[in-house]
DNA sequence: AAGTGGTCTAGACCACCTT
DNA sequence: AGGTGGTCTAGACCACTTT
């Protein structure tokens, strides 16, 4: 009877899906689990941890643990660098600079960043020559000085040297207008889907619109 | 110099972004930590493993632990119900079922369910009274026997009973055709964002497309 | 005030994988 | 074959927050 961590886990989902801990229930303590299911409190509370990051259990000190009544499920989704995503599809990744200028910045890109001149850098990635995306960053300027972009994409760059930052993604849909058609080579009013990110460690750092070639897809797990 | 998890986890993290540990370079292992920082393996174990869960480390067994060379970030996506979400944006949330019906099923339906006729239900979702989410769902004809979708969005009801499913998630974008652009009344031709996600417990239970109206951004964090 | 989860210690054994 | 991370135990103290 005595159970892994992950064991635990398991019975407690199925608990949950069989409704023995119905949505809203509170569950009996950690302590009453471990004695019930043969181990140690820090096991079961490594398994009810797990849980609680997906949000299927509520926990609370003294409150106890609830499962909610409307769960919001956490899904992950991985960010790998443009180049090594087309390299995992089986394609040959390429990359083009297309223009890299300090500009004032649109209200978006200001109020990600902040006020004052700003470095803005266009770029292509293509796969096994086609259009694939689109990458229209914006950066403060402080972040990536006398880096050249035209060598290292400004998005292989910035994950190589500004780990562990902050990041807020946002997914939408956009009408390809004439001159995001000729970039992407696609037809004038091609729905695209658009990865908006912005990153900030201590200080804001970049501000991004990855806009891809009609048809791609992002995929997230769980 | 007795440190928590969380120091721990911080004391890696300035190292990692200090160059200290560059990447590629194999850091310290567990024990030897532990003894630097005046804390337990365990403590030294549960910080890097949260430092691993956001693809900031590699660990191996007896491969020891690695700053990766480039880097997956991981992201999480909260997903709640729509009508929540609506109504979280402080808009009156409204409903209406379009169709329900038994079908064959395309070639994506029976890919993520199997074959046999599945039940096919289009619903609205709006806000304010405006559309706001085509939901275009497939189900296992099984799972919601005799639930009338008329009064609870499958959506809503899935979530409530049939809690706690693998699902994987596909974000893209799509032309609005006639149909659409009717349903959604927005201009034929506009981008639509689209969220496809297939859901199963230990068998499959639904496939849905959620298409938003023109304009809409799904969030996520980290 | 007290119950519950959060975390730490010290020691141990095991699983995996690289060398 | 051996080193490294993965995990468990038993006991303890602490932090939070609800009653």
């Amino acid at each position: 009877m005595a159970m892994g961590w992950q064991e635990v886990r398991d019975e407690a989902l199925r608990r949950i899906r069989a409704r023995d801990w119905p949505p809203g229930a509170r569950i009996p303590d950690e302590a009453a689990l471990a004695g019930e299911l043969g181990c140690t409190r820090v096991t079961v509370n490594r398994a009810l941890r797990d849980l609680a990051e997906a949000g299927l259990l509520e926990r609370r000190r003294r409150g106890g643990t609830r499962v909610p009544l409307t769960p919001v499920r956490r899904a992950t989704l991985s960010i790998p660098i443009i180049r090594q995503d087309i390299a995992e599809r089986g394609q040959e990744p390429g990359y083009r600079l297309l223009s890299d200028r300090l500009e004032p910045g649109g209200a978006e890109a200001r109020a990600a960043l902040g006020d004052g001149p700003l470095r803005h850098v266009l770029a292509l990635h293509t796969a096994d020559g086609a259009p694939y995306c689109l990458e229209d960053r914006w950066l403060t300027p402080a972040v990536a000085e006398g880096v050249d972009f035209a060598e290292v994409s400004a998005n292989e760059w910035l994950v190589g040297h500004v780990t562990y930052a902050e990041a807020h993604l946002s997914f939408g849909a956009l009408t390809a207008d004439t001159a995001l058609a000729e970039a992407l080579d696609c037809p004038p009013g091609a729905a695209l889907l658009l990865l908006e990110r912005s990153t900030r460690a201590e200080t804001p750092i970049t501000w991004v619109r990855l806009i891809y070639a009609p048809g791609h897809r992002v995929d997230a797990g769980l």
